[in-house]
DNA sequence: CCAGCAAATGCAATCGATTGCGCTATTATA
DNA sequence: TATAATAGCGCAATCGATTGCATTTGCTGG
């Protein structure tokens, strides 16, 4: 009995001759966080070798000796050490993801797509944030890197404008994935929504409502998104014969003091205007704030849209329309991607770039004509 | 000239025979992920051994010998294989967070603070959520121990009223620490704010604004937050002179749906209010909603102060008063601990509980009396 | 001038799982 | 029946870093 040996043994060792009878399991359970493919090969009868592989499925491994080995593993509770084999087999099973903050509905709800998405396949997921700091995402490209990741998956800082940490990734061969906020100053494969289609849409609701000196809130153009918003914002007012008016365009932060400071640079302005699309649901809620302290009226004097729909665009007075991006398809196909790169061949390939729909929910800011207006609670955020 | 031997003869065996002059650097960059402790070695013209010791700063290696190592080491841009590391010393560096949602500002600041902490001294942080749902929480403590972290953190889940998963974890010696959700029925350390003085203090800060019919919404009593929270409430209406009514306290899930339920009731109800004490942010906005619908005046006819001081709260009209639970000093606290008890010679240890005070913000909503009313602005969120 | 000690390194085993190669039986083929 | 093929499993090296013990070198004091 192999088992009875190495027990008696080890024991014997470690007690110093004064052992007490313990059951095998009991034995077992005592080596808290030591049992190896050995214990198991120990029980079975057989190498560490053969347990290896009828773990693994190996088809060289007969069907009695498979069952075997797992109904041991199971019995003394067997885990296998997922650091032992990262380090033989050069892969860790981890997957890095970058965003600025966690602490946003959308970029929280990414996550949740691309961990359900690995963690399926075995694959586990450590979140970084940059907080929007170049510096910050710099660091936590090399920490990715330092924990041996096998992929990582990011969402640009506002203020990256410079790509010379993610070209290493790319020379070391490590599969990376863009979401959302990308750029194309690389050529690496990325998932996004349709900005311009959504930024379109959102404009071209509010003419329907009547609007037609409507205002763009944007951020840094060097961001591909921001472009692609202002893109379809413009195309939207010429499709309809509305001139469009780079004034109207203003630039800010893209948080709360963001839509304050331009909707009050609106208001302060000589010329008029009688809706807002912003492509964040942040600086429209500012701009709310602020119009609502001087006395306008929403949506009868002015109409507003938000970009991402935040929960908390259903909590404000009145309820704001937003542009819903799928957050969590977005995260899915983002690991679909990965594993799509991993597990093909590694011929080189073009580019990919997923482009999905986003979607518009009209809510009461923008509804400016009473039989389309909608309810405010016509989604439920919980 | 070491590296020299070791460049031709590893380079000549991978392209047989026909090889071209690169330069070393070139050549070790070429190499891509591969750069070890034994080509530093090969480098210096020392052992491995030797190596590994510099670089751990090791007493018995030369000054020389270890600045020529660290030198080489930049050179040739050598990163430390942690996953090799973690094998040999059983120590991934790692550390497991579990929270019920990362998606709220409370949860993400707490991460953030934990992740700081760790990261300066030199662990990563595996975030996973179980979504308030026990069966999700139970697998993920499993993904934890299978990704062999060091340490576990947990915020329990609302649905969490059985603690089996957590006692594996304790038998196997991994550190756990509890942080604001936790639970009296495990002997761990944890991490707390003091839920029944800010509970205390909000109420009577509603007494004070004249208020004198204070409702209370909570959620399940096995968690122990809710329990401090009532007690904080009931002892405040207890310490004024005023009389407790079982009636008074509702019990929801503490969404927004929750607390529009929860208004509903209060509404519906024969006996009076005329304000809420809600152990929750999302509740308090529900009620709000509710609230207006039925054309209550806030705070004139009803006051209203939430928990958690999540943004939106700050959005809302008219901005919430709430509790601020300084979540990024529980996550630095809660890390702290991990590290005494890592650090800490490992005699067993009473527990310790840390206990951090809240802080309770008044906004308009629970603002009756002209003098005290705060700007709605007074806190920046962003 | 040599034992004796300490400083500085090297040697080799180890962590746990994986895998190429090789060695037996057993079965299939000629 | 003899040989080839194949299934089933063991041996030992390997992944990269760490570490107890052994070894070498240099120096000091008797």
């Amino acid at each position: 009995m192999h088992l009875l040996d190495y027990f008696l043994n080890i024991h014997f060792k470690q007690s110093q001759g004064c052992f007490a009878i313990f059951g095998f399991l009991d034995f077992l359970m005592k080596k808290k966080e030591k049992i190896t493919i050995h214990d198991i090969a120990m029980e079975v009868g057989v190498t560490a070798s053969t347990v290896s592989r009828a773990l693994n499925n190996h088809p060289r491994i007969s069907p009695a000796t498979k069952k075997m080995v797992l109904e041991a593993a199971r019995a003394i509770n067997y885990k296998p050490n997922r650091i032992a084999a990262a380090l033989r087999h050069g892969k860790s099973k981890l997957i890095g993801i970058i965003v600025p903050t966690i602490n946003r509905n959308f970029f929280s709800s990414i996550v949740r797509g691309i961990e359900e998405y690995a963690n399926a396949r075995d694959y586990k997921v450590m979140i970084s944030q940059s907080y929007d700091d170049y510096k910050k995402e710099v660091e936590t490209i090399d920490a990715l890197l330092d924990a041996r990741v096998d992929g990582i998956m990011v969402s640009l800082g506002k203020n990256t404008h410079s790509f010379a940490h993610f070209e290493s990734v790319i020379q070391k061969g490590i599969p990376l994935v863009f979401f959302d906020r990308t750029t194309d100053e690389l050529e690496v494969n990325q998932v996004i929504i349709d900005d311009y289609a959504a930024a379109y849409q959102a404009t071209n609701h509010l003419i329907r409502q009547g609007y037609c000196h409507i205002a763009h809130f944007t951020s840094h153009m060097k961001i591909k998104i921001y472009q692609e918003r202002l893109r379809g914002y413009t195309q939207a007012l010429l499709d309809n014969g509305i001139h469009f008016d780079a004034k109207m365009v203003v630039e800010s932060n893209m948080q709360l003091d963001g839509g304050r400071n331009s909707a009050r640079f609106l208001l302060d302005q000589s010329f008029g205007f009688d809706a807002i699309f912003s492509a964040s649901d942040y600086a429209i809620v500012g701009a709310l704030q602020e119009l609502k302290k001087n006395q306008v009226r929403i949506p009868q004097e002015v109409g507003l849209i938000g970009f991402s729909n935040e929960p908390f665009t259903e909590f404000t007075e009145p309820a704001l329309s937003t542009v819903d991006q799928k957050a969590i398809s977005i995260g899915e196909n983002t690991a679909a991607l990965f594993f799509e790169m991993i597990n093909g061949d590694s011929r080189p390939k073009p580019r990919i770039k997923k482009v999905l729909d986003a979607n518009l929910i009209i809510r009461t800011s923008s509804s400016r004509i009473p039989n389309i207006q909608l309810n405010t609670n016509s989604t439920n955020p919980e």
